[in-house]
DNA sequence: GTCCGGACCA
DNA sequence: TGGTCCGGAC
């Protein structure tokens, strides 16, 4: 099998792309500024915005010598802003300390701001030929995926393990399409959702295609930190019997039958006789539970309470014995509520809806 | 709505 | 080390 990078070279020739606007040459200006739009932009935002931008500013001194308000004004719709200040800062800097000359090492270029270690070695490798490894997101994707290296990328030592990587895999030759051939590999076949393996010429030696792991590679950035929200969950219980009400058809578990719920501050049998009117005692509390969203996370401190022999109708809410609750549409957290009360309580009789 | 993403900054 | 910047894909 031909090493890695001359497939990947082989395939970019015959397949990759070959006419965006910033490849009709070898200008480093233009694959400088085209770089910096791709951070965190995709190639088809960008080209207008590119097309747009060098008729205005065709080359460094243009840039150097404009405005910063005339640069933002041409950036406007593509998003940080960031970017093309540092971008105008770093054309004057060009033209200042390097005569107007694109500085020529990826060392050079790095120094420049809005440049980080990547974005420099793209416009090094593809606008002077440099052999240095580029580690954009669509790289990491590929080589992540191709090596089957477990982890989330932003984890540092995952980080530093795909440079070691991408960098060992550089060829002698034809770095420019090999660096090309990356990112159009991680653009159009080695996509996130979908990928093309049938199309991609390094799927022999693909580890994530043999082991079937594709769509779990890389590993997804840990969950952030869900906002918590802590409720008291009310289990009434009237001779063997338990208070269900019925949620609003909108917001959270709409629609189901649900606890009566208090805030965790508030006395429980002080809120069930304004709430409801009922006289009730604590008898004791549940061990708490946990229930994930999509956008919170739900601490459940459930209470068992009895009440007094007084019940009443109330509308929205029906009395069941724990056992036949369990038919009823309950909540995950509720079900496994009401299933530990039918286990630990299943002597009671039952007795109709009221 | 959620997830994603380079560079920079606190 | 984690937050911030923004818009697009899904």
């Amino acid at each position: 099998m031909k090493p890695f990078a001359d497939r990947v070279v082989a395939w970019q020739r015959q397949h990759g792309r070959h006419d965006l606007p910033w490849q009709r040459n070898r200008d480093p200006y233009r694959i400088w500024l085209s770089e910096i739009m791709l951070q965190q932009t995709q190639v088809a935002t960008v080209v207008g915005y590119f097309e747009r931008f060098v008729a205005r500013f065709p080359d460094l001194a243009a840039l150097a010598g404009a405005s910063e308000d005339d640069v933002l004004a041409l950036w406007s719709g593509l998003g940080y802003y960031s970017r093309a200040r540092n971008l105008h800062t770093a054309a004057c800097r060009i033209a200042e300390r390097y005569g107007g000359h694109f500085p020529d090492t990826a060392e050079a270029i790095g120094a420049l701001p809005g440049v980080g270690r990547s974005t420099a070695a793209a416009v090094a490798a593809l606008a002077f030929g440099r052999r240095c490894a580029i580690l954009d997101g669509n790289v990491k994707r590929v080589l992540a995926r191709h090596a089957g290296i477990n982890g989330w990328p932003g984890d540092r030592r995952i980080e530093d393990a795909l440079w070691r990587h991408a960098e060992s895999l550089l060829p002698e030759q034809a770095i420019a399409s090999y660096t090309q051939g990356m990112m159009d590999l991680g653009a159009l076949l080695c996509t996130r959702t979908r990928p093309d393996c049938m199309a991609c010429p390094v799927r022999r030696d693909c580890n994530a295609h043999a082991t079937g792991r594709t769509h779990t590679l890389p590993t997804p950035r840990p969950k952030k930190n869900l906002p918590e929200r802590h409720v008291r969950m009310l289990l009434l219980l009237d001779r063997g019997e338990l208070l269900l009400e019925k949620r609003p058809a909108k917001g959270i578990w709409g629609g189901l039958w649900s606890l009566p719920e208090a805030s965790e501050d508030t006395d429980c049998a002080d809120h069930v006789r304004e709430r409801y009117g009922l006289v009730a005692h604590s008898l004791r509390e549940l061990p708490p539970l946990s229930h994930g969203f999509t956008h919170f996370r739900l601490h459940i401190r459930p209470t068992l309470l009895a009440l007094a022999p007084c019940t009443k109708s109330l509308p929205g809410h029906v009395w069941l014995a724990p056992a036949d609750a369990l038919d009823a549409a309950l909540p995950a957290p509720v079900r496994k509520l009401v299933a530990e009360l039918a286990r630990e309580r299943p002597l009671f009789p039952r007795s109709p809806v009221l």
